[in-house]
RNA sequence: GGGCCGGUAGCUCAGGGGUUAGAGCACACGCUUGAUAAGCGUGGGGUCGAAGGUUCAAAUCCUUCUCGGCCCA
């Protein structure tokens, strides 16, 4: 007998919302909706006159698509901005980018290549039109691809650091380093390209393996006040650089490091042995036997490797430490030539000196190496521009003067080259070879490029902050030999801060506060911004380029001291407002400066970028331009790359003008790698571009992934990874699903007051309230990760696991007046409030899908604020109770899959639990509680006894046709439960 | 090469001296066919990157190594 079809009388959930997404064609809909109503506005005006959560938007390079990089990026900062808002703050959000610079001049330059143009021919101001123009087109675009990803934000009035309204606020905070004295010209080895003759970022710079010339060079002591014995012996030095060599000045030693001296034999007495080489003619043994003085722990290697036969290890002839050589003199082997080879090469401490390769003693070439350079300067010793832009010795330099080959050319440095064969001569040369190690090159030449000494224009880490102080410039053209002023109000190098600048008012030590007084997220950034604020050298503001904000500087030509005069200043920062960076001409500078044009050099040299960046929170925060905004910023968010760049610049930036940081919180996130953990490059083919997630997945699928993933390591992303979080987004939708199908209809009259709610819906409210504060608590710690996962926690098995499946009976078979089903009802209405809100930081465009489902004509959800969530809702004992009762339907459920397997019942609602238990106390707390139907069995036995047991066992009841439960008053003509008999007949 | 950071199930993550290392997903098997390209249950799966050390006891603390990342050279 087949039982009558009861289906229509059961109120299953009903929904058009669908199952599949559809999300790739969907969201741009959503996104034209948002565009349409202005949501960005609306949003502005709710919260008005709320607690503003100030958070400025550092700028990415407007160059490029987006990449997963800057995806990740915006959906960490829009997840900020979003669940700041969701908290019920007035949480602006204006975008920006970062316009000047290098990449861009380099894509005009290529353009200007392919149609055989010179750049050098095309007029400056027409060139920086046409990378204004090439960055707003990427602007443009980006901006595109941000709103597609669903970032919320000011997309009318973005901030661009090449408005004229920035440029003028760049020139404006670069003169008040320049009112205070916090600038300065001096030389620097900077990284520069003898064929382009021009100095290169870091960034145009890339590295690759060469074989270079290494040679050892005997340095002879003429004094040792610390151990006389040294006088007439030599000190080796090694290098793979032996084109410096002609501008030494000076040898740096360890003070840790132990030395040895030992004896070596002259090459030629070795080479005399071979056929056709003349023997060392005229030199007696003596003659020919020279003390070499090397690292202690180098010796053999540099025997084995270098010095195969001249160098004697079995005798020592001397051993010490490195403080031996306090003091000591030795003099260039080219001493003979006189000039500037006659004077004195110091032996200076050097803590970068090790033993890891060459000789533990380095030649110091102060304007060819950082260190080099960083050292003499400290004991007074000065660069002396031997080599000229295109790589050449100076003409008159004493020694290969007018050499016509670059430096970088091989065969000058090469073991039979020039350098090596005079050196070989004068009897110094102990060694030449190849040596295979990594060098940079220039980016675009692909050519070698060396350090080499220019003047730039610097910001003093170390030079207490005061009243300006005139600043003078080093001669530009030095003479072979001649002492070179340095200014002398030059800060100290790098390094030497920890001696001198301590206690004083300096940069660094602002800046050093400043960081002590941020907060971290994660803390360990606090250590990796402080280490390089630590040791950083003096900040480089010069670039010798076209695309970028001027150095509005004028020099005295006699003085060397820069023009301070606020008058002027204000006129150029007023002409800059109106005509941006192109305003920085000749012509100005006359109308500036009148008659006493000529009595000054017009800087043209460009800032640095980073210090565009660095003032963005003057323009963005301050300048009134964006009036919802003030001055610092509660939070910055960016990569940890960052930590060099733009949260550095700007610190920098606002302590030298305002004595603190920009900011009170940073937070940092790492990098995006390949589902293998490497990085993503296009020549690995490993690339995951954002742009094509969205057109296959959606954007609400990659803002779950970047919202999944622990942001403050390095984390993965890849196929299997998206379709993972996929499968996790089906789960959340389907739940909205289930919701918007089982509220159908609901309405504030079915509402039932919580106190006269079953035990499972205060549970899950009681859920509600403990999840809503774990939640809040994520939020505050920008813990989006948690935050993913607590609701998606509650989703899977405190909702669809249990409390959903459990009241399915409710839903569907109790009276739509039953106060059970309207109870349930009300609880979901409330689920669906806190759930659409919490997911729509997160789902921005599926949570607005949702919510209009259920509101067609609402506003949009992501005006709302966080969920009311009564705080009385929490009911500790509650919890404890279904704490037990859900432990004990897992023991059952074990015991019943048993059953099941044994085919001895299908469904679980065809059995029966019974339980005996010595815990009278267990018995008690769950007494309140009806756990066939928390279990979805038949029934369940409770009963005290001596042991602990727990039986299963089919339940010989009738099931109901209706609800399918199997109950005991089931009427056998009609197959309907006494509850269902009710329903359908009643 | 230097500074800093990281490596826990196939995936995303918990756990930071103390029972047999957890969760969700994925996978396998089963139930249901009234969330149905859905829902529920059960299960398999880990030398906690490797090796030493400290300790009664180490995924956890120390050292070295390795792999990977960011920054710098």
């Amino acid at each position: 007998m087949s039982a009558p079809d009861y289906r229509p009388t059961v109120f299953l959930p009903k929904t058009d919302f669908p199952m599949k997404a559809g999300l790739p064609e969907k969201e741009p809909q959503i996104l034209a909706k948002w565009q349409a109503a202005d949501l960005y506005a609306q949003l502005r005006a709710a919260r008005k006159g709320r607690d503003k959560f100030i958070y400025h938007d550092g700028p990415p390079y407007a160059n490029g698509d987006m990449h997963i990089g800057h995806a990740l990026n915006h959906i960490l900062k829009d997840a900020v901005v979003r669940t700041q808002s969701l908290l019920g703050k007035d949480v602006p959000y204006v975008p920006g980018w970062d316009c000047h610079g290098l990449p861009i001049e380099w894509k005009v330059e290529e353009a200007y290549r392919a149609k055989k143009q010179n750049k050098d021919e095309v007029p400056a101001k027409e060139f920086r039109a046409e990378c204004r123009a090439y960055a707003q087109h990427w602007v443009n675009v980006q901006a595109g691809q941000l709103q597609r990803l669903g970032i919320n934000g000011d997309w009318k009035k973005p901030y661009l650091t090449m408005d004229f309204a920035s440029e003028a606020t760049i020139v404006s905070e670069l003169l008040k380093f320049a009112e205070s004295g916090q600038l300065y010209r001096g030389a620097k080895p900077v990284m520069w390209s003898p064929v382009e003759k021009t100095a290169l970022a870091d960034a145009e710079v890339e590295y690759h393996d060469i074989t270079s010339t290494q040679i050892d060079v005997a340095f002879e002591i003429v004094e040792a006040p610390n151990a006389p014995e040294l006088v007439g012996a030599y000190a080796v030095i090694w290098t793979t650089t032996p084109w410096t060599i002609p501008v030494n000045q000076g040898i740096a030693y360890s003070e840790d490091v132990d030395y040895i001296c030992v004896e070596h034999l002259h090459p030629e007495l070795i080479q005399s042995s071979q056929p056709g080489q003349a023997p060392a003619a005229g030199k007696s043994l003596k003659e020919r036997t020279k003390r070499v003085i090397v690292a202690a722990a180098l010796l053999e290697q540099i025997a084995k490797e270098r010095m195969p036969l001249g160098l004697k290890t079995d005798r020592v002839l001397w051993r010490g430490k490195g403080a031996d050589f306090a003091g000591a003199v030795a003099r260039h082997p080219m001493h003979k030539l006189g000039g500037f080879f006659a004077t004195p090469r110091p032996f200076l401490p050097g803590d970068f000196v090790t033993t890891d390769q060459g000789t533990g003693l380095v030649h110091m070439a102060p304007d060819h190496g950082e260190d080099d350079f960083a050292l003499c300067k400290a004991h007074g010793i000065n660069p002396v521009f031997a080599v000229e832009a295109d790589g050449r010795y100076r003409a008159d330099w004493l020694w290969l003067g007018g050499e016509a080959k670059n430096v970088i050319n091989p065969n000058l440095n090469a073991p039979d080259g020039p350098i090596c064969s005079d050196l070989k001569a004068a009897g110094a040369l102990l060694s030449a070879g190849p040596f295979a190690h990594s060098y940079p090159h220039s980016w675009r030449s692909k050519k070698k490029v060396i350090f080499r000494c220019t003047p730039q224009w610097f910001v003093p880490m170390d030079k207490p902050i005061g009243p300006s102080v005139a600043l003078r410039a080093p001669p530009p053209h030095p003479k072979n030999g001649e002492d070179v002023a340095v200014p002398p109000q030059a800060p100290l190098g790098e390094g030497d801060h920890a001696q001198h600048g301590g206690g004083a008012d300096t940069l660094r030590a602002r800046a050093l506060a400043a960081i002590a007084a941020t907060h971290f997220t994660p803390d360990k950034g606090r250590n990796r911004i402080g280490s390089m604020v630590e040791g950083r050298p003096d900040w480089v503001l010069s670039r010798q380029r076209a695309w970028g904000v001027p150095i509005t500087l004028f020099v005295d030509r006699k003085t060397g001291d820069y023009l301070v005069d606020k008058s002027i200043n204000q006129k150029i920062i007023e002409r800059f407002k109106a005509e941006g960076v192109d305003a920085w001409t000749p012509e100005f500078a006359r109308e500036l400066l009148g008659d006493r044009v000529d009595q000054y050099e017009m800087i043209t040299d460009i800032l640095d970028v980073w210090f565009d960046s660095g003032c963005t929170h003057a323009y963005v925060l301050e300048s009134g331009r964006w009036p919802e905004y003030s001055w610092p910023a509660d939070l910055y968010l960016e990569g940890s790359d960052q930590h060099r760049g733009w949260f550095q610049s700007s610190l920098l930036q606002s302590c030298a003008t305002r004595g603190r940081a920009p900011y009170k919180a940073i937070l940092t996130h790492g990098f995006t790698m390949d589902a293998s953990g490497r990085k993503m490059s296009k020549s690995e083919g490993n690339v995951i571009n954002p742009l094509d997630v969205m057109k296959t997945f959606g954007a609400d699928i990659l803002r779950l992934w970047a919202l999944s993933v622990d942001f403050t390591e390095d984390h993965r992303i890849g196929d299997e990874i998206l379709k993972g979080v996929a499968d996790q987004y089906r789960k959340l939708r389907n739940t909205f699903r289930y919701l918007l199908g089982a509220l159908d209809g609901f309405s504030d009259a079915e509402r039932l007051p919580v106190a006269e709610m079953p035990a499972l819906e205060r549970w899950v409210l009681h859920r509600l309230a403990v999840l809503s504060g774990e939640l809040k608590a994520a939020v505050n710690a920008y813990d989006f990760n948690r935050y993913t996962s607590l609701i998606n926690d509650f989703v899977q098995n405190d909702l669809s696991a249990f409390a959903m499946d459990v009241r399915k009976d409710s839903l569907y078979c109790d009276a739509p007046t039953a106060p059970t089903r309207r109870a349930w009802r009300t609880v979901l209405d409330i689920v669906f409030h806190a759930l659409t809100r919490w997911l729509a930081p997160v789902l921005v465009f599926t949570a607005e899908e949702v919510w209009a489902t259920r509101y067609p004509d609402a506003q949009s959800v992501h005006l709302l604020e966080w969920p009311e969530i009564d705080a009385a809702w929490q009911d500790a004992a509650l919890d404890k109770q279904f704490t037990l009762a859900r432990k004990l339907r897992e023991e059952a459920y074990l015991k019943l899959e048993e059953l099941r397997r044994a085919r001895k019942v299908g469904s679980f609602l065809e059995a029966r639990v019974a339980i005996t238990t010595a815990h009278s106390d267990r018995i008690a707390a769950l007494a309140g509680l009806d756990l066939a139907e928390l279990l979805l069995v038949a029934e369940v036995a409770i009963t005290a006894g001596d042991t602990e047991s727990l039986m299963v066992e089919k339940a010989d009841l009738a099931k109901c046709a209706r609800c399918w439960r199997h109950l005991p008053d089931v009427n056998a003509e009609t197959e309907l439960c006494g509850r269902c008999d009710a329903v359908v007949h009643g």
